[in-house]
DNA sequence: AACGTTTCGCGAAACGTTTCGCGATGCTAT
DNA sequence: ATAGCATCGCGAAACGTTTCGCGAAACGTT
């Protein structure tokens, strides 16, 4: 119970010894007993069970940790754990890991590199016996080094690293997806299209990048796209897309690569008081509350961040289960689908409809 | 570095008794330097941390926390780590922590009190040295006698277990903007009031449903107020809020306190084609993207939960400082502001407008 | 009846630190 | 010159487990 503030002889936490007293057998016994792994008679079992519970005994794990050489933790680093995306990757994975008895450990960047870089040290010291890096960026120095001290399984999520040393990644089919969603808006008429693909220095922005040019291409049109990188942050969105509105030539449909990226660029609209759907069409990335009940209704590029937390999650378990490095499989990239859905924001088409002629041609 | 798949001898991970033996010095001088506790010569000093950066040594922390029987370790609790709210909160908590040398675990329960339950006694028995929690419900059986049984500092977010047992807590201050909204909306001339609280079990429930009844009573119209408690899910709420539509005497005005309850009550409104701000007034709570940028804005009483998180973790390290369960000072309540942004979902008022009028006397 | 084989409990040695008390060294003061 | 006193490095004992090898018993075989 709490707050007995009797002074005495410090109550040291019961031990496995304590147990082993209590049932009259030998520490080992009792060991193996929670441990499960020997054999121990039916009998004696009991003994100590019974005496493990009127002494209340639980194990120290910490002590099993030093003994066993592994801590049953899993680092967790990302660049921004307050992004709901973020958030999903994280509870998508826990969902896996706590079943087989790990815990997650996680860690924040706030976008700076060097914090991602300084996380991943940390956790090394903390002896994690693997490691789920969603990082701000891939190709930071500081990072690699890190990362490439550290000796358990490493899983990248949206993210790659295969380059530099093998590590599984576990990422959404961007290129797919931006893909679908510039055929549709090609169908649709468009020509000039913005995206804004998010920082290159991540996975997910180049395969957003590549799929942007490869559709473009595939219509003969891709002189008219504008592929913007930002970095992932609404008011560096705000501002390119207000920059691209009041261009000689802006662009009648906008794709904006991802949650703060989209809120961003519904600013810049509001402000210019366009409307999605009506001015010009928008996709956005990864359905959610805001995608899903904006009036009208905000197409977007879904991908399953649960799925993908949970893949890693997976992934890791494999690894450690193989009680190797990287020595049994070569990693690989695990890709994950990622869906267009189709909303009113991006209007009925240009060519059948003048909605879009005030900017179209502008 | 990795992927060595040489085979010999098991390269020990080196410890601090390597670095002993390449300084020409004791085990326990080099203990000193590196926690910094006893008095070393700076001679000896610089030759110990050269031979450990020789080595690339790092303290193994499992080990410290053995010896020093602590973990450096916080637990973090919560019913829903995927909800952007709790998010926020993690990143708060952990932007105190990390740079007081700590790192957070976290676990989320789905909203499965058993689950809260189960989750405290796991990180008890990792021995966390406090804990934060944002449970399910207060009042459930197993989650009191887990933390009980837990002898750390506990501090509760946006709960409350004085009435069980001292323990910190950080809440927002939703009876007051709870009172701030709803004496708006009295002013716009609402009477018919619905307020969906979110579940009593939790503090912010009843801190809402209490601010609810108290601003009805001191503008006499406690007896058209229709306070309603649901899960904190988005489907509960719409088919709440559904119901309450398609009953005799619909509200002119919606309380929904709770991103998940907002959610669904607008899927509810959008599935009756009514428009906030023209139907019917709507106030949301928690700030974000989607109240922001809706059309028109949806008015909430919002609350910072990264200041909240950032609280609980500053509270759980004054008690750990203070090296004492609950000695210390008794166990009391912070509270934190909650304030009501006024935005164009209320519409202009009852009074001077026919707006409402299809609604409020139905 | 003697021997080989299995079964299963026991003691002791790790795992890598921190911490405590002791003693050696060098200094000040008389 | 020597007693007294800090200063600071050293060895050893913990912290609470797991695991390894040993030996005692119990069994089956010839």
């Amino acid at each position: 119970m709490r707050g007995e503030s009797l002074s005495g002889p410090p109550p040291r936490r019961i031990g496995i010894r304590d147990v082993a007293q209590r049932a009259g057998v030998a520490i080992s016994t009792v060991s193996k007993v929670f441990s499960g792994k020997g054999e121990v008679m039916p009998a004696l079992r009991m003994r100590v069970l019974t005496a493990a519970a009127e002494l209340g005994y639980q194990p120290n794990s910490i002590a099993q940790s030093l003994r066993r050489g592994a801590t049953d933790l899993i680092g967790f680093v990302a660049s921004d754990l307050s992004d709901p995306f973020s958030a999903e990757i994280v509870a998508g994975a826990e969902f896996i890991l706590r079943p087989a008895g790990y815990a997650l450990l996680v860690m924040s960047s706030n976008h700076e590199p060097e914090t991602d870089a300084a996380n991943v040290r940390y956790l090394n010291s903390r002896r994690v016996d693997a490691m789920l890096v969603s990082p701000s960026r891939e190709d930071d120095r500081g990072l690699l080094a890190a990362l490439a001290e550290f000796d358990g399984p490493i899983v990248a999520i949206e993210s790659e690293f295969r380059s530099h040393f093998p590590v599984d990644s576990v990422c959404a089919d961007h290129r797919q997806g931006m893909r679908q969603a510039v055929d549709h808006l090609v169908r649709l008429g468009h020509r000039r299209i913005a995206a804004l693909t998010g920082p290159l220095a991540r996975r997910s922005g180049r395969e957003r990048l590549a799929g942007f040019l490869e559709s473009l291409r595939s219509h003969h049109c891709e002189q008219r796209g504008l592929p913007i990188s930002t970095d992932h942050d609404a008011g560096a969105a705000e501002a390119e897309v207000l920059r691209l509105l009041d261009s000689a030539a802006p662009p009648t449909a906008l794709l904006a690569g991802g949650l703060a990226l989209l809120t961003g660029t519904l600013r810049a609209l509001h402000k210019r008081e366009l409307a999605p759907g009506r001015d010009l069409a928008l996709i956005g990335w990864d359905d959610g509350p805001l995608a899903e009940l904006s009036v009208p209704p905000i197409a977007v590029v879904d991908r399953d961040p649960r799925g993908l937390g949970a893949a890693a999650a997976a992934l890791a378990l494999k690894r450690l289960g193989h009680r190797g490095t990287g020595d049994g499989e070569p990693a690989h990239v695990e890709v994950h689908p990622a869906r267009f859905i189709a909303r009113a924001s991006c209007g009925s088409g240009i060519d059948h409809d003048i909605q879009f002629g005030g900017l179209a041609h502008g």
